[in-house]
DNA sequence: GCGATAGTTCGACACATAACGAAGTGAATA
DNA sequence: TATTCACTTCGTTATGTGTCGAACTATCGC
């Protein structure tokens, strides 16, 4: 019988408390990603991804809509985002010159220059030679 | 061979999502407090909470002086604690009116109205009771 | 409709971590 | 100096959590 307050800001702590899910934030800074671009970059196994944003979008550290079979996540804007506004500010500005956030910066510039569809067709390619 | 940035934020995300970490912090609020006053409120073992202590002064979530036997630990004032304010701030007002946070602050008043000697006290009858 | 495909959910496993009691440390007091 | 005391460190145990592959779901194209 916990308090709501403490639920919810203990759900924002717990999702930033994980290092791929703080690259995950990072990565939607520029603007929304679908789940294949995001693994793309982070290399870790699409269920993996998938749990990370699940918990994020249960923290409310990201929203998601479904456009056909591609899942885009992006930061929350306007008025669901305020109460996580501030951290998400403060995480963005501790790591903005990070090397590990800019390495994945990087790769992900490389990897939105094409198209998800050839994304996902590689993923599966590499998924084939194992 | 991870950049210092991510380090030091992780240190303080981590450091944050645990509940008693995050009340720890709460009681600190208002001003220092010796280790077993923090105690009495949280009825944790004093090796438990040494080790929460000891997390979040890692992570500069506290700052501590030992004077004699005491050790108090304090939230970071000054130019010390210019990383981590903005943070603390952001889970101060989310949990401000938090009933489990309100219930302890109402302990800690009662704790504090006796001296640290005395509790200590208290605490160690309690010890020889079991 | 049927296969292919993007994501999610489930179950299993490995590793991390919160909790405790016991032993250790260093400061005060007798 | 010996003892008491406030706190910390250490070793152990139980629980939590990140990861993966396999199975499942929903959507697209033929």
């Amino acid at each position: 019988m916990k308090s709501v307050a403490i639920r919810s800001t203990m759900g924002v702590t717990k999702a930033l408390a994980d290092l791929q899910r703080v690259r995950i934030l990072m990565l939607l800074r520029p603007g929304e990603l679908c789940v294949c671009q995001i693994i793309e970059v982070l290399e870790l196994a699409p269920s993996t991804i998938s749990k990370h944003l699940s918990i994020l979008s249960a923290a409310g550290l990201v929203d998601s809509r479904k456009q056909g079979r591609w899942m885009y996540y992006h930061l929350p804007e306007g008025a669901a985002g305020g109460f996580v506004r501030p951290v998400l500010k403060w995480v963005g500005e501790a790591l903005k010159h990070d090397e590990m956030i800019e390495q994945d910066a990087k790769r992900l510039r490389a990897v939105v220059a094409c198209d998800p569809g050839s994304l996902c067709r590689r993923q599966r390619e590499r998924e084939e030679e194992n």
